[in-house]
DNA sequence: CCCAGAAAGCTATGGGTCGTAGCTTTAAAG
DNA sequence: CTTTAAAGCTACGACCCATAGCTTTCTGGG
């Protein structure tokens, strides 16, 4: 089935994967690739269409690891534990992988069945957690957002190395957590008030 | 001073920026923009070191403009007010140029003393707005960075299309707003507690 | 046991980009 | 009018992507 019985495209993910957790995703590049696989350039393209298509496929590697992460995460909690532990989830990835912070942030191509499939796992982890809450769709919605917006943004620039300050990063981060789970509280209040 | 009185450094940047701000980031090319400029490829390295170098102009100049931005946005307002006035003003920026996002989580190069002064700005914007709030410097610290996050994680998933749903966006941020807010009131609280 | 045939690799090539070297032109200043 | 420095140019080498077309290798059917 496969002749050298080399390469296959997993393979190749995993070496991209390898390069831009080390360079970042503009340092990915087919001929980089390629020296890591022992293998010419063009061979790249018997197992992925494109660099194009590899950064796709990277996405969607990454999406289904975070959506995995998190669905451990919380496995066994409820309510605002189960919060927190998704939050931690999200942001220990992220310090483990910093540059994979943009894969996090794509929007799924329309017609790209794979890619969407894996970015709605990771919203309806999110959702299940957020049940308990019992908030009605349109505000469990703007809740999944609220925390998605919050606890990405943080990590993504806590990746980049945004906070320059000296004070303890992972004490913002409790505070942002407690924030969250403050704010859900009080959008169930308003609930009950309907 | 000036022969063929043509080119300029903020000129280059401002082509540069519109071409970002079409395509993207990726998108940007020193061929581009020297051919928006009318001019030979080669002919930019007297206005601009290399592509790196336009790059960080480019990142100075959009954090410079979102210190301006948010600085107007909170003059004569207060509290909760002020907060809320930040927060519109840098989604309202990055719904305007959506591809700039990544310009706004850039960390200040050590040594790279222009940039570092232009975040530094921002992050005295926030600063002076949680001020009436009493906190003491750590816990300012930290709230200025749960503000930041939050919103500009918010606001960067929106521009790149990261909120598939149909509910209305706008509404999710003022669902995040109130969280913000109310989240600050309870660090006051703990603050008084102390 | 052998021999298709497909999958996986290769070399060669064209087109695009960045950036440097070195020359020419222009305009400002005396 | 002349000098000079900045701003422009052409030429070039290095790197990268991607395709075309050939060669090798493994596999599976007869």
């Amino acid at each position: 089935m496969s002749p050298r019985a080399g390469l296959t495209t997993t393979a190749v993910v995993d070496l991209a994967l390898e390069i831009v957790d080390e360079g970042g995703p503009n340092d990915l590049t087919i001929a980089k690739v390629a020296e890591r696989a022992g293998v010419a350039a063009p061979s790249l393209y018997k197992h992925v269409k494109n660099l194009g298509d590899l950064r796709r496929l990277i996405d969607l590697r990454v999406v289904q690891e975070m959506a995995d992460a998190l669905r451990t995460s919380a496995t066994g909690r409820q309510g605002a534990d189960a919060v927190a532990a998704l939050a931690d989830a999200y942001r220990d990835y992220l310090r483990k992988h910093p540059h994979r912070t943009a894969a996090l942030s794509t929007d799924p191509d329309r017609g790209d069945a794979e890619l969407s499939t894996a970015t709605h796992a990771v919203a309806e982890v999110v959702f299940a957690v957020l049940r308990p809450y019992g908030f009605d769709h349109a505000r469990a919605v703007h809740a999944t957002r609220c925390l998605r917006a919050a606890v990405h943004g943080f990590a993504g620039l806590e990746a980049s190395g945004g906070f320059g300050r000296p004070e303890d990063v992972g004490e913002s981060f409790e505070v942002l957590k407690t924030m969250l789970i403050q704010g859900l509280e009080n959008l169930t209040q308003k609930e009950k008030e309907r």
